[in-house]
RNA sequence: GGCCCCAUCGUCUAGUCAGGCCUAGGACACCAGGUUUUCAUCCUGGCGACGGGGGUUCAAAUCCCCCUGGGGUCACCA
C-alpha cells in the first residue's frame, strides 16, 4: 500500500448519475492500479438537498458497478467520519485561524443588499461579483460588530497575482486572481461551504489526487488558493472531460436518461454499463472495445485521459449491452433475465426452478436476439399466451398470407407432425420437415411462414422446431388447428 | 458577456507530449452483398474526418499564432 490516496465525494442530493459512476470508476481504477486507497466521502454540505435515501442508493449503485472502497461512512477508516455533516467539528477552528491571519474576512452584508448588487451588475452587463464592502474592515471594527451580534458570513481574501494549477488530463491552466471572486467559506448560520469542507476534508483525509469532472476545473484555483492560506500543499488535480448528451450539453435528464438505475431497471448487464461507462473519455488502445474491468484497472492512467467532451452514444450502448448478453453463458443469462420474466407475470420465481432446464432452453433461443435484459419478455410473450388466442402480429400475418396453400399446408403439416415419434429432437425434426416440404415440391416459406405465425404470432424468431418443442407438440398442434381457422 | 477548457469520420476514439512509419487505424450507426426456414447472430465490402487561415520545417493531424465553432463556469448549490 502506498500513501497515494484518492476519493470520490458525491453530494447526496439526487440519483446516481451516470458521471458520478465514471468519476468513481476512474478515481477507482487509479487507486487500485498502483496500490492507493480509496476512499467515498458523503458531502451533504446542503442540508436542504442531501437525503439520506440518496445516499444509500450512491453507496449501493457504486458497490453495484464493482466499485469498492477502503473508507467510507459504511466501512469507517483511520479518518472518519466520512459524512461532512458530521465532520462539522474541525471547520470552525480553520474558520479562525483563517480570519486571524487575514486569509479569509468577516462579511455582514445581506443576502438582500448582494442580490440587489448583482442584479445592477446584470443589468451593467457586468460580470456579477462581489463588490468588496466588507472586505477592507478593519479587523476592530469587524469585531465589534461581530461581537454586537451582527450576522455575518466569511469570506476568501483572494490575493493579487495569479494561479497556475498543473493538471494532469489538460496540462498548466492559469487564472488571473482578479477574475476570482472573494467566495465565501461560511454562511451567515455558520455552516461552511462546498469550497471549504472539500479542501478541509481532503487535507484532514491526505488526499494525494483529485479527479473529478471538468465542471470543478474552475473551483480549482480558488482551492488552491486556500491550500496555500493553511500553509499546505495541495493534491494533485485532474479533471475529466464531461459526458456530453446529444445535445452536446452536460449530460442531464433532458437529454436522456441519466441514473444508473434507469440503466439497470432497463436491462443492461453490469459488464456493459462499467465498459460503457470506461469508454467516455478513454480507450484501451484504439482498437479493442470491449474488455473486462480488470483490463481497465490494469491499464488505466489519468495521462490517457482524453480532453474533449464525450457525446453519449446510446446505440454504441446497446450494442455493448448486445454484445455482453451473447458472450454470457445461459445459467448466467437466465438468472438475469429471470427476474423481467416475473415481473411480467409470464412466471413466478418457483415456476421458473422447478421449469429450469424449459426456461433455459427459452433464454437460449433469445440471447442473439435481445440487446437488453429487459427484452426478453416482450420476445417470448407468445410462449404463455392460450393456444387459441395467440396474438398475431401484422406482418406475421400477411407473411402467411401470402401463400394461397396455407391452410392445405398446415393440415398436412399436422398430420405429419401427429406421425412423429415422440421424443425426436428438434435438428432431427428439422431435417425431416425439409425432406418434407422437397418432397412436396415446395419452397420452405409455404411452410414456414404460416407455421411460425400459428405458433409465435411473430414475423421472425428461433428455429420452429425449438418453438414445438418448447410448446410441446399437443400445444403446438392446437396452435396449427386454430391458425387454420384464423388464417382462412 | 468575462474567465477557463476543448477541436480527427454523424458518434466513441487511435495517432498529437518525443513532426516523417498516416494515400489517418479501430468500433458504433448507416448502406450493399453472403450465410439462414424467418428474425437475429455471423462473415465480406462500402460510405465517412485531421474546422478555416497563416506560419516554423526538407517534412505538420502532430509545433506556434489568429479566426471560427462547441462546451464549462460565474450562488450564503455542489
Amino acid at each position: 500500500m502506498t500513501d497515494l490516496r484518492v476519493r470520490i465525494a458525491p453530494s447526496p442530493t439526487g440519483t446516481v448519475h451516470l458521471g458520478l459512476c465514471r468519476t468513481a470508476l476512474f478515481n477507482w481504477a487509479y487507486a487500485k492500479k498502483r496500490g492507493g486507497t480509496f476512499v467515498l466521502r458523503v458531502e451533504d454540505t446542503d442540508k436542504t438537498r442531501s437525503t439520506r435515501e440518496s445516499e444509500e442508493a450512491i453507496l449501493e449503485g457504486l458497490r453495484w458497478l464493482g466499485v469498492n472502497w477502503d473508507e467510507g461512512p459504511d466501512v469507517g477508516g483511520p479518518y472518519a467520519p466520512y459524512r461532512q455533516s458530521e465532520r462539522a467539528g474541525g471547520h470552525g477552528v480553520l474558520i479562525e485561524e483563517l480570519l486571524r491571519s487575514g486569509s479569509a474576512y468577516r462579511c455582514f452584508c445581506t443576502p438582500e443588499r448582494l442580490a440587489e448588487v448583482r442584479e445592477v451588475q446584470e443589468k451593467a452587463k457586468e460580470t456579477p461579483r462581489y463588490d468588496g464592502t466588507c472586505r477592507d474592515l478593519s479587523p476592530e471594527e469587524s469585531q465589534r460588530r461581530a461581537d454586537a451580534g451582527e450576522p455575518f458570513a466569511v469570506r476568501f481574501r483572494i490575493p493579487d497575482g495569479a494561479t497556475t494549477i498543473h493538471d494532469l488530463v489538460r496540462g498548466d491552466v492559469t487564472f488571473e486572481h482578479k477574475e476570482i471572486d472573494d467566495w465565501i467559506m461560511a454562511r451567515r448560520d455558520g455552516s461552511p461551504t462546498y469550497n471549504f469542507v472539500v479542501v478541509s476534508d481532503d487535507l484532514a483525509m491526505k488526499i494525494t489526487h483529485v479527479f473529478r469532472g471538468e465542471e470543478h476545473l474552475v473551483n480549482t484555483p480558488k482551492q488552491t488558493l486556500l491550500y496555500q492560506a493553511m500553509g499546505q500543499e495541495p493534491p494533485r488535480f485532474g479533471h475529466l472531460p464531461l459526458m456530453l448528451g446529444k445535445d452536446r450539453k452536460k449530460l442531464s435528464k433532458r437529454s436522456g436518461d441519466t441514473a444508473l438505475g434507469d440503466y439497470i431497471a432497463n436491462g443492461y448487464p453490469k459488464e456493459a454499463i462499467v465498459n460503457f461507462l470506461c469508454l467516455q473519455g478513454w480507450a484501451l488502445d484504439g482498437e479493442t472495445e470491449v474488455f473486462d474491468v480488470d483490463t481497465f484497472v490494469e491499464n488505466f492512467d489519468i495521462e490517457n485521459v482524453q480532453k474533449a467532451g464525450a457525446v453519449f452514444d446510446i446505440d454504441k450502448f446497446r450494442w455493448l449491452s448486445a454484445d455482453t448478453i451473447r458472450r454470457m453463458g445461459i445459467p448466467e443469462l437466465a438468472q438475469e433475465v429471470a427476474p423481467f420474466t416475473v415481473k411480467a407475470g409470464q412466471m413466478s420465481e418457483s415456476d421458473i426452478a422447478s421449469r429450469q432446464d424449459w426456461f433455459q432452453r427459452l433464454v437460449a433461443g433469445e440471447q442473439e436476439r435481445i440487446e437488453l435484459f429487459s427484452e426478453f419478455p416482450g420476445r417470448v410473450a407468445s410462449f404463455f399466451e392460450a393456444d387459441d388466442a395467440v396474438t398475431y402480429a401484422d406482418k406475421a400475418e400477411a407473411g402467411a398470407r401470402k401463400h394461397d396453400a396455407r391452410i392445405e399446408i398446415l393440415r398436412s403439416f399436422a398430420e405429419w407432425l401427429k406421425g412423429r415419434e415422440a421424443g425426436e429432437s428438434p435438428e432431427d425434426m428439422a431435417g425431416a420437415a425439409k425432406a418434407w416440404v422437397k418432397d412436396r415440391g415446395l419452397k420452405f416459406p409455404a411452410l414456414f411462414q404460416p407455421l411460425r405465425c400459428a405458433l409465435t404470432g411473430m414475423a421472425g424468431g428461433r428455429d420452429l422446431f425449438d418453438c414445438i418443442d418448447l410448446l410441446g407438440r399437443d400445444s403446438a398442434l392446437a396452435r396449427i388447428e386454430t391458425a387454420m381457422t384464423r388464417l382462412a
